[in-house]
DNA sequence: TATTGTTATACTCTATAACTATA
DNA sequence: TATAGTTATAGAGTATAACAATA
């Protein structure tokens, strides 16, 4: 009947779990691989998002990584405190701040990317290089096919 | 040479950025679909571990979940408030809490559970059911096998 | 001495609301 | 009026250290 016991699963095999814990992984790879820049994974994802664009604005930063503007500006305070990236008013429009990055933000951009590259390669060891790379296909699809809210 | 420009990498085929936004998505879903049970997936999560075993000390369920025992105790606090979950000093060791379900802890887990699994179909349901589990199972091997710490 | 649960405390991450300067 | 950046504030989520009870 319909009303039979279900069998509760085990918890690691819970999408939340996995998705929580794989982070978490990650997050203690960069931690190494990142320490000789003085910047976290987070922080990387920010000098990329300056890095791959025209010119941004606080806000459309903030608004790629999904985080608030009020969010933003202590994440961009520590990055310019290091002289990774420069803050200037648009002239077309000063209300706005155009973020950059600086030669040492362009030069450690590179650099970090590729010792996140081995913190990535290091929580994907399991992994046959070809399911690493499907594995990061199939997160890419639901993260850019779902839609938020 | 060597020492040519590197392309940097749109943020949005990061690891840890599509480990996060995917996470982020779960949640919306999440919040959706237990909202009828007054629970969110983290501690749908306690009581599956809960559910799973044998009855389990605080420290035993804290350290299946990753987190400190300190930190159990108020999510713990929550669950037993809403008359979900029960603490007892283990007789045969009185330093230590059982934790188990009670009756209408036990009929919300299985509850719960299936309305977990519409969250994780809404978020996978970019992907054919193949891909689906093919993640799941990818994210399984990475955080079973890569070693902590 | 060591361990379990607990409390006090602090730190990080984040959002909301209100302020300012500009438009 | 509306928008970008900022500040003040508050609420999660989490860990560390210290304490009481128990082993």
């Amino acid at each position: 009947m319909s009303s039979e016991q279900r069998h509760v699963p085990e918890v690691g095999t819970r999408l939340g779990y996995l998705l929580k814990h794989a982070g978490l992984l990650l997050e203690e790879q960069h931690a190494k691989t990142l320490a000789p820049f003085g910047i976290d994974g987070r922080e990387l994802g920010i000098l990329l998002v300056i890095a791959g664009r025209e010119p941004s604005s606080q806000q459309e930063v903030a608004r790629r990584l999904g985080v608030d503007r009020s969010t933003m500006v202590a994440l961009l305070d520590a990055l310019e405190a290091r002289h990774l990236v420069t803050r200037q008013p648009d002239p077309a429009d000063r209300r706005r701040n155009v973020v950059a990055l600086t030669k040492k933000g362009d030069a450690v951009v590179r650099r970090a990317t590729a010792a996140s590259d081995e913190a990535e390669a290091a929580v994907l060891s399991a992994l046959k290089p070809q399911d690493a790379e499907r594995l990061r296909a199939l997160l890419a699809t639901i993260v850019t096919a779902t839609p938020a809210g």
